[in-house]
DNA sequence: TTATATGCAAATTGTTTGCAAGTAT
DNA sequence: ATACTTGCAAACAATTTGCATATAA
């Protein structure tokens, strides 16, 4: 099982990620400066740099990760843990980015991208995240919800187990 | 939205519970026993009681409920955290017990009884749980799983949202 | 000009661990 | 007698907060 350290570096790019589309990126800065107008907060450098940054960057990205990006880039070099957890609960407040929290002690964020509604898949041994679709469990939760009177906000749907390539590696 | 030290008093004895059988809890008994003789692991005071207190609570218990629960037992005053912690892991690592992180920093324990085997509705505004079984999901997870080369392990379904009482509530 | 933002370090929270003393086997 | 357990306190890891300084508006 890779330790905490080993899954931040693991969970980077990964080719079954969605890529937002250009529109969408667009909306969700529209969103995010209809907050922060609303709210009287300020646009600075290095809010820009992480929303970017974490616009440009795979989906279920760690604050550690993120935070390592954002350094990469000139101007980034300084900021620090504190803005980077501060901007993230800013997105995620205006509802532009979702938290994750997949059991091993980290948070990631995706982008509320609603084009994009999955669940997740997660292997166990190399940490591999794989996002799923499926309708028919969509429609099946609000059978369920509205059979316990529930008005549904979310949801968090995960499986664990162990993904193709690593069963193939065990069999040798 | 209630606080973490709220949503600790909030997630106690719940009527949806299923109540485990004596059968069941008898089983656990022995699986436990197994495990720990395998290990060379010894029956201690603090270990029975907690184990104990363990299975008669409603599931969704936090470690610091449980420790609570624990202490107001004679006996159990002196009982530490460290231990609660130890004992839980115990139970979790030889299958007895299931850990939950439902996403408020808490983690949860519940009896691993596969024959109320369940998932999660949460209400947002009064932090109660509620189960739900749908056997139709878990094929579709199975299909799910099988798309994907993936074996599958376990699985975590939880479903966010506004309990009816607590939108009756709200139109007052 | 003035309220908000930043970076740092210190504080907090949940959890784990080291260790001396206690105890099951 | 020997190894496992305990309770405590200290260590940890992720996250949050206080505060002096910097900066957007």
């Amino acid at each position: 099982m890779p330790s905490r350290a080993e899954r931040n570096r693991i969970g980077g790019p990964n080719p079954a990620h969605h890529v937002p589309s250009q529109a969408t990126l667009e909306h969700f800065r529209t969103v995010l400066a209809e907050h922060m107008a609303k709210k009287g907060l300020r646009s600075t450098d290095q809010r820009r740099l992480i929303v970017e940054t974490f616009f440009g960057k795979a989906d279920h990205i760690s604050i550690e990760q993120l935070l390592e990006e954002v350094r990469k880039q000139e101007n980034g070099q300084h900021v620090g843990y504190a803005t980077v957890y501060r901007t993230l609960k800013l997105l995620t407040e205006c509802g532009v980015a979702h938290e994750r929290k997949f059991g091993d002690g980290l948070t990631r964020y995706e982008l509320a991208d609603d084009t994009s509604h999955h669940d997740h898949l997660i292997c166990l041994e190399c940490g591999d995240i794989i996002e799923f679709e499926e309708p028919r469990i969509e429609s099946l939760q609000d059978e369920i919800a509205q059979r316990h009177g529930f008005r549904l906000t979310s949801h968090k749907h995960e499986m664990y187990g162990v993904c193709a390539s690593c069963q193939a590696r065990e069999k040798n």
